[in-house]
DNA sequence: TCAAAAGTGTTAACTGTACACCCATGA
DNA sequence: TCATGGGTGTACAGTTAACACTTTTGA
């Protein structure tokens, strides 16, 4: 965590955590930082989620945007805080760990992190960007394992976030590509739900979503019959659930 | 906030607030703190929502539970954190709290704070324990007027994610008394969500639920037909959410 | 010609919604 | 006897869920 900066810059109890979705190759991945250390007389390799102390003159969403940019260099990425995280013990409670705020100077102090987490998608070829940090990592979700401190905490959670809100709003096509297929859709849906789905009936719901617009183009160069492609509109959305909130009845 | 204890043993620039919720004759309030202040030669009242900065050796819920019982004399108290809030300027807006926070001898840092929401049922006359400290106000919801800081930001925020919540879990219970009459449990619907429900379409609903259960209690004492008691069954209502989540499909 | 994913309708069960009257009680 | 809230059923509309085959393409 930040060390280049003056310290007196940051808030030395406070930090935000981001745990990065994107969807790519029908998988769900995340990323992650290598943390490499000394640790007796062994070179250790460990990951972490992205994070910094928060800076006494920034919004915290201004903070984890920061994180973000500095790591991706993306803006303008779905955003979204979703829990604190604050036990006293919550850096310190693996050795491994001790050893890591020792190796950087860390004050190992309580810090309470605020979590966020984010949507990217792997279109038009902005996947390179990502490797901005050497050692910034691109994981399966599925195949995350132990991770510092209490991020697989935080990782679980925002994996419960994740699949919750998918339900409830339009997030799925901030992962996708600007125009998907209906079976892309289908498969990120089954993906962070951990369901299969009928096809018939998703994509009969999926034609009675008026936000959800057929292009005239057509997948090339599929070994089986190509698919149409649809992009989403925000406009038509926002229009509808507008409709939504003021009709709404339990 | 906390000026009592030494100051050393809190994170200066963390706080936990609590917007608590009770439900009584039919309306949704709120416990407010009222802030006294000279300012300018005057006298003011004002209204904040309770807080506390956080302990270095406490955890989040911890801290939140503290702030309840030093408050209201209670524990196990429903209570849920729901978002932090750390606008480096959410302190600063208007010159009677920077006034406040002189007067007080507050550092003026910014202070994040981790905002709970917290649910009380006015049942056994236990309202008289909430007025344990002089200056603890008891407030319809629908009245609260502007309030210190940024805590109208907060209480709208955490009234959204209490109607949010009571149509997913069961936590109305938490606001209701032990025994409660279908009437009442409407009407905590109705003026939560701030729309009227119909009556025979409501009751089938509550009667389809396996975890609402009927008591041989009926009301007395009233200028209408003595309505029926229920009561809330938490391990019926664990059986049942246990089973919906094994066999859910979108 | 094969493999792989795209695309397509019907039926039955269930859920949500609209709607109006009588009942029991205390004042 | 009146005002107040308690309590009840039916019919229609909309939504969900189960289910199998043909199409188009590249290899």
């Amino acid at each position: 965590m930040a060390q280049k900066q003056l310290l007196k810059d940051f808030i030395p109890n406070l930090s935000v955590n981001c745990v990065v979705f994107g969807f790519e190759s029908g998988k769900l991945n995340v990323v992650l930082i290598e943390r490499k250390m000394h640790y007796w007389g062994k070179i250790y390799h460990d990951l972490e989620l992205p994070g910094e102390l928060v800076r006494r003159d920034e919004d915290l969403n201004s903070s984890a945007c920061r994180v973000l940019k500095e790591l991706t260099g993306l803006d303008n990425i779905y955003l979204k805080q979703f829990e604190a995280f604050g036990s006293p013990q919550r850096l310190k409670r693996r050795k491994r760990d001790l050893t890591w705020l020792k190796f950087v100077g860390h004050p190992e102090q309580t810090v309470v992190t605020i979590a966020y987490y984010s949507l990217i998608n792997i279109d038009q070829g902005k996947i390179s960007k990502y490797k901005l940090h050497p050692n910034v990592r691109w994981m399966q979700v599925s195949e995350v394992q132990e991770l510092a401190y209490d991020h697989n905490d935080i990782l679980t959670n925002a994996l419960a976030v994740l699949r919750a809100e998918l339900l409830l709003k339009p997030i799925a096509y901030e992962l996708l590509p600007k125009k998907f297929t209906l079976g892309q859709l289908q498969n990120l849906y089954e993906v962070i739900l951990g369901k299969s789905l009928d096809k018939r009936n998703f994509r009969k719901k999926i034609a009675k979503l008026p936000y959800i617009i057929p292009t005239a183009e057509i997948q090339a160069n599929v070994a089986h019959k190509p698919a149409q492609f649809y992009t989403f509109n925000n406009k038509a959305y926002a229009r509808m659930h507008k409709e939504a909130l003021e009709s709404a009845v339990v």
